[in-house]
DNA sequence: AAGACGAAAGTGGTTGA
DNA sequence: TCAACAACTTTCGTCTT
């Protein structure tokens, strides 16, 4: 069977069952044992050794109750750049444990310059609050963390080449979200990004080319087929709408019919006739609306997809 | 009655002189 | 700075289901 088998008796440790991907070459079982003492991943079914030397992340300490864990963890929370000072400085709790009425004075001054230390001069002012409007921003905009993240970075690195004078500090939380969003493929439109921050779109049109070209960020033209799973989706269109969707996208890329044009328009119209085809149809004002264009719009780039790409739709 | 269609006029942004 | 331009919107009347 196999040159390597593990000894039926093995050591009681630590082991856990989990499925993964690609299967057993042996007997073709897609479940593994992993032995942590070992550094060993192994096949339930006949034993092969799949994987050896696997490097151990967790800590080299064993802990065997909460005390002992809480003494032998040397590391807090990750640091984050969402946090102005990256979740790395103490604040001094407002409890007055056990403090004598002659120290308590004290502890009021340390506490107030504990404060002003955390949150001293202009940049960091300007940072912690830019990054509670970057928060507030992103969570209505539903977008996940590493979008924050990213976001506050090209925030700090506006902020550190003084590109902030003379602008609001909405309008560049509001640009460093865009920019962030576009290069994660994942865009929001301008009027999306102006509804939630009071900024105008052209404020943010402005201020998002100008940190671009400074921060010399390349940003590269959105394709309408990164709109389309969340178009879909706000649609509730069935995944093979949203495939075909994409390929008829595909197709007029090819086709060299979208240049021009705007993405949004073009993923709505692509969607619209995915949903006929499916007998999901929705009506070219609820497309217009997630896909914030008119119908009008819809129906040109649908007419011009149609003739140009031969897709079968009779309507 | 709702939705689709299309014409016409208007708007905001880009480009090139 | 201005005009030309393309894309897109608004508005409205008509047709289709």
């Amino acid at each position: 069977m196999s040159e390597k088998r593990v000894p039926k008796k093995r050591p009681k440790k630590k082991e856990t069952t989990e499925t993964v991907e690609n299967c057993c070459p042996e007997c073709k079982s897609t479940l593994f044992k992993y032995d942590q003492s070992k550094g060993e991943r192994t096949c339930r079914c006949c034993g092969l050794v799949i994987e050896e030397n696997i490097i151990d992340n967790g800590p080299e300490w064993r802990a065997f109750d909460h005390e002992q864990r809480d003494k032998r963890t040397r590391v807090g929370a990750p640091t984050t750049s969402t946090i102005h000072d990256q979740g790395l400085s103490t604040t001094i709790d407002w409890k007055n444990n056990n403090i004598s009425s002659q120290n308590q004075a004290q502890w009021y001054r340390l506490r107030k310059w504990q404060r002003k230390i955390r949150i001293s001069g202009s940049r960091e002012r300007n940072l912690a609050f830019a990054l509670s409007e970057l928060d507030r921003y992103s969570s209505r905009l539903g977008l996940p963390r590493s979008i924050r993240e990213s976001s506050s970075v090209i925030y700090r690195k506006a902020l550190d080449n003084k590109l902030i004078r003379g602008r609001s500090i909405e309008g560049v939380v509001s640009a460093s979200i865009y920019i962030a969003c576009r290069q994660s493929n994942l865009p929001r439109t301008l009027d999306e990004i102006s509804e939630i921050s009071n900024v105008t779109k052209k404020e943010i049109g402005r201020t998002y080319r100008f940190i671009a070209r400074e921060l010399n960020i390349k940003l590269t033209p959105t394709s309408p087929v990164d709109y389309i799973p969340r178009f879909a989706s706000e649609l509730e269109l069935s995944g093979e709408s949203q495939a075909k969707a994409i390929k008829i996208v595909n197709q007029s890329l090819e086709e060299g019919i979208t240049s021009g044009k705007g993405p949004t328009g073009i993923a709505a119209a692509a969607l619209y006739i995915a949903s006929v085809l499916f007998g999901e149809r929705r009506t070219q004002r609820d497309i217009a609306e997630v896909a914030g264009v008119t119908e009008v719009t819809i129906r040109n780039r649908y007419k011009e997809l149609t003739e140009k790409l031969d897709l079968g739709v009779s309507l």
